[in-house]
DNA sequence: GCCACGCGCTAATGCGCATTAGCTGAGGAC
DNA sequence: GTCCTCAGCTAATGCGCATTAGCGCGTGGC
C-alpha cells in the first residue's frame, strides 16, 4: 500500500520552506515554545504564522501521537449496542454528557465500533484494536468485561468507567451513580408512607449497577425480602400473604411487568400495593404508568467521566466518584392501608 | 512533552526479537504479505504469530497511518448538533446507520466533536482539525458549508454527504433521498383523489433538501402556490379562497403549526383541507397528528454513506446517489369535497 | 568448476512531527 | 585582541511502522 498522495499534502517543511525557516522553528512556534532556550522573536513568529493562515496548513495527527505521544482524541467503548438496538434510548443520555465534555474541551471522540461481537460479547483487546490512537478511553455498558478491565489497570491504560466497577487487579476508576443512597432514599420514603413490609424484584447481583441497589435495600430493610424477577406466577399471592404493601423494582421493565400482573389479579396499584421503580428504564417497556422511583444523572455522569479522563491523561490520580440521583415523584407509591 | 511511557509498549522490534526474527518479518506476517518476493514459510509465519498472540501485541495505529497512510478509521462530521439537542432525534437514524455499517465493515468512527462553533456555524476545517486521522468522513446536516465542501473537493479529500449537495467546484459524492420523487407521488397521490389546487408550504429553498422538494411540488403541479411559514394570520382565509384544498408541508413542525391554525378557524383536516408533510420532524413537533406523507430512509442512507465512503478510500469514483422515500398513509388526505 | 538464480530473510529508509544537542554570529568584559 | 555569553536559530534523531533494495546461501545447468 504505497502511501497515497492526495495533492501531495501541506508538512513543516514546506511552511519552513516558505517561510524562509527551518521545520524545528515551524514545530516550535507551532506549539507555542517560549522555552528559556529557544526564544523566538515576534517576528520570525509572525512570518512563521502568516504562512500557516495562507497555506491553511494544520498538522498530521498521526504524526503528532507517534511523535510527541498525545492526540486530544478520546475513545468510547460501548458494551452494548448504543446506536441501534433497544437499550440504545438508556446509553443515549450518556453519550450526550460524553459528546458535550467532549466538544468543551476540545478533544474529538474515537468510536471503537469495529470491536467485533464474539458470542455475543464485545471485547475492548480485539484483534487489531484501535485503542492506542487515542490518548484515553471511557468505558460505557451495563457489564464490563473483567479481563479487558484487568488488562486496562495492567497496562496502566487512562480509562474511565461510566458506572461503579469492582476492581480489576487494581482500581477502576469510575463516575457511577450512587444507587444504595438512592435506594435507601427510596425505602425512607416508602416507610415514612407506613409501609413496613417492603421486597425487592430483582437480582441483587451481579452487574455491580444492580448489586448495589439490592445493597441499599438490604442496609435500610430489616428482614429484606427479594423476588426475582422470574418467579412463578403466584408470586402476586405469596407477595400479599407477606404482608408486603410496596415492591421495589430493580428494572423498570419488571416494574411494568409486576403492575399488569397485579391488575390482571385485581389487585390495585398503588391502592393495593405500591410498586417503585429503581432507575430509568433501559429496555424498552412500553407503558404510560407514572412510577415513583429515582433519576439516573446519566447526562452528568457522561461528562464526569470525560472530565476525570482528561484529568487522569494530564497525570491526574484515578477517581472514584458517585454521583447522587434525583427523586421522581410519581403515580405508584401511596400510604400503607391501615 | 516528553513520550509517556505507560509500561513502555510492545513495538514490532520486541516481537522480532522474541521469535528471533526481523521486525521486517514481522511487519510482513501481521501484513499478510505472500508476495512473490518475500514469502514466508509456514514455520517462520507461524513462529511469529504465536509470540504475538501471546504477547498479545498489536500494531500502533499512528504508527501505521504515518507509514501506510490507511487507518481503517471514519469521520464524521456532523454540522447540527448531534447528540444534545432538538434536532438530535432527526439525526439519530442516520447516525444508527452509519454506526452499522462501520461495525460492519470493521472501521473505527471519528466524531469531529472538536470543532468549535464560531458564529452560530461549524467548520470542518476549523484550527488544528483532525481531518487526517480518518482516511474519509461522512459529512452530515440539513446545510453544509461550502466553503468547506470546496476545499475537501479540492484537497481531493475522500468525503460522502449524506443529503444531495449542489457542486461546489467539483462534484460532491452524495447518498440522498429522492425528494424530487417522493413530492411527485404524493402530488399524484393527492390529485388521484380528486384535488385540484394544491399549495406548498415551506421556504422551497436554500438547503437543497427544501429545494428539491420544491422542485419536485414545482414540476408536477400547472401553477404551483407557495406559502411561506411566517405568513401573516389570514394566510387560512387567503388558502381557502384560492380554492386550494390540500397543502403540503415542507417541514413537519409547519404542517402542525398549520393544522393548529385550522382548528382554531374551525376548519377541519382532512375534512375541508389535506394537510400532507414532506419527511420526518426535524424539529421537536409534540402533536400525535397521524401525517400522511413519507419516511426519508435515513438509516439506509447512513448505511450506504458510509458504504460509497469506503469505496471512494478503496480508489472508486465518486458516487452521487439518491434513495426512494417510502409513501406513509395518515390520517390528513381524504378525498377533495365536490 | 563456475555462474545464474531464486528463496528466505534483513538493513536501511522514510512517513511528519517533537525534541535535543549544538552551531553561528554579535556584543560585552577584560 | 581574545574569550565568553547568549540570543536565535538549525541539524540530527527517533517515535513505530511499511516498504524497498539487496544480501547470503543452496541448487541446478552446462
Amino acid at each position: 500500500m504505497p502511501p497515497p498522495d492526495p495533492a501531495r499534502r501541506l508538512t513543516q517543511r514546506d511552511i519552513a520552506r516558505l517561510a524562509g525557516v527551518s521545520q524545528t522553528t515551524v514545530s516550535l512556534v507551532l506549539n507555542n515554545r517560549a522555552d528559556a532556550d529557544s526564544r523566538i522573536p515576534a517576528e520570525t513568529r509572525d512570518r512563521v504564522m502568516r504562512v500557516i493562515r495562507e497555506t491553511g496548513y494544520v498538522a498530521d495527527p498521526a504524526a503528532r501521537r507517534l511523535a510527541a505521544g498525545r492526540n486530544r482524541i478520546l475513545g468510547v467503548f460501548t458494551y452494548e449496542p448504543v446506536f441501534p438496538s433497544a437499550t440504545g434510548d438508556f446509553f443515549h443520555p450518556f453519550l450526550v454528557g460524553i459528546e458535550e465534555c467532549a466538544e468543551h474541551c476540545g478533544c474529538d471522540l474515537l468510536l471503537f465500533t469495529s470491536a467485533p461481537t464474539v458470542a455475543g460479547r464485545k471485547r475492548v483487546y480485539h484483534q487489531d484494536h484501535r485503542l492506542r490512537l487515542a490518548d484515553g478511553c471511557v468505558l460505557l455498558g451495563r457489564e464490563l468485561d473483567r479481563e479487558d478491565l484487568t488488562r486496562l489497570v495492567a497496562e496502566r491504560y487512562p480509562f474511565v468507567s461510566v458506572g461503579r466497577r469492582d476492581d480489576a487487579g487494581g482500581t477502576v476508576p469510575y463516575v457511577g451513580a450512587d444507587y444504595p443512597a438512592a435506594v435507601r432514599e427510596l425505602v425512607a420514603r416508602t416507610r415514612a408512607m407506613g409501609h413496613e413490609r417492603l421486597a425487592y424484584l430483582g437480582h441483587g447481583s451481579s452487574p455491580e449497577s444492580y448489586a448495589d441497589r439490592f445493597r441499599g435495600f438490604a442496609e435500610s430493610v430489616p428482614e429484606p425480602l427479594r423476588l426475582s424477577p422470574g418467579e412463578p406466577a403466584d408470586m402476586v399471592e405469596r407477595v400479599l400473604a407477606a404482608g408486603v404493601t410496596a415492591v421495589l423494582a430493580e428494572e423498570y421493565a419488571d416494574g411494568v411487568a409486576l403492575t399488569d400482573l397485579l391488575g390482571k389479579r385485581g389487585v390495585s396499584v398503588p391502592g393495593d400495593l405500591s410498586v417503585l421503580t429503581l432507575g430509568d428504564p433501559t429496555r424498552p417497556a412500553p407503558t404510560d404508568i407514572d412510577f415513583t422511583g429515582f433519576r439516573i444523572p446519566r447526562r452528568e455522569m457522561g461528562r464526569q467521566a470525560v472530565e476525570e479522563l482528561t484529568e487522569l491523561i494530564e497525570g491526574g490520580e484515578p477517581v472514584q466518584r458517585l454521583l447522587p440521583c434525583e427523586y421522581a415523584e410519581g403515580a405508584t407509591l401511596a400510604p400503607a392501608r391501615t
